[in-house]
DNA sequence: GCCATACTGAACCCGATGGTTCACTATTCC
DNA sequence: GGAATAGTGAACCATCGGGTTCAGTATGGC
């Protein structure tokens, strides 16, 4: 039985259900980039753009580097793993169910075709 | 390529950055409950949870019926698909780059081990 | 050294969220 | 019919979250 940081999903399900900070995840899906990159690209104040990598770094979505007077932005982190497992579990089960509810429509569907005969 | 809600991930990942509402997703996977047993389980007022409930009703998460003067809480819907879908694809990105950097890493060591000889 | 660039922190604004209480409606049980 | 049960809606309160501006610091280029 794995043992979930409570505090670690918050941030990560709090971070991802904000739909800027998915499309920075997205963004730096395909490449890194620095806060003045994204700030231009979702037309956003540095300040404003800094907190949501902020937060997603908290988050262990991303990981950021000073180098120089920039900070690099890049995609990745255990984030992604803890929350995709908690979810995981939960998307397997309902599939589970949702089956074996398909299973029993089918059956009572050819049980009435038998007694229709 | 799929396409996905913006609005119903937003709730979906919303529902699930609360502690709260995870322990009532928890919960109704081992069975169904009304409002007042969960109310009951978590401490929290009638209105409280019943809030908790509609938020996870509204991502997809939760489904619910009224009975007589009840209504039953069940686990399960869309929203865990949606969700898991989304970061499933980027879990495994990141696995697929920490892999690489993996089998960079003992490349390097290899060749230290040669240049050792 | 000086100016421009890139970020950072503090303070602030305002709408959203998590919780409450209170008043009310709908069901069930005797 | 009347009392207890189960939920609902409205109003309210405190905190959080997403955004801003403004003032400051650190770095790079001439």
């Amino acid at each position: 039985m794995v043992h979930y940081s409570a505090t670690r999903l918050d941030a990560a399900f709090a971070a991802l259900a904000d739909p800027t900070r998915r499309g920075i995840v997205e963004r730096l899906g395909r490449g890194e980039a620095s806060i003045s990159d994204l700030a231009t690209d979702f037309r956003m104040s540095l300040t404003g753009l800094k907190k949501h990598v902020s937060a997603l770094e908290a988050a262990g979505l991303v990981t950021t580097a000073k180098i120089g007077r920039e900070r690099r932005c890049r995609f990745g982190g255990d984030g992604f793993a803890d929350a995709a497992a908690w979810l995981e579990g939960y998307r397997r089960l309902w599939d589970a169910r949702f089956a074996a509810l398909d299973r029993l429509t089918e059956e009572l569907q050819a049980k009435d075709a038998m007694d229709a005969r």
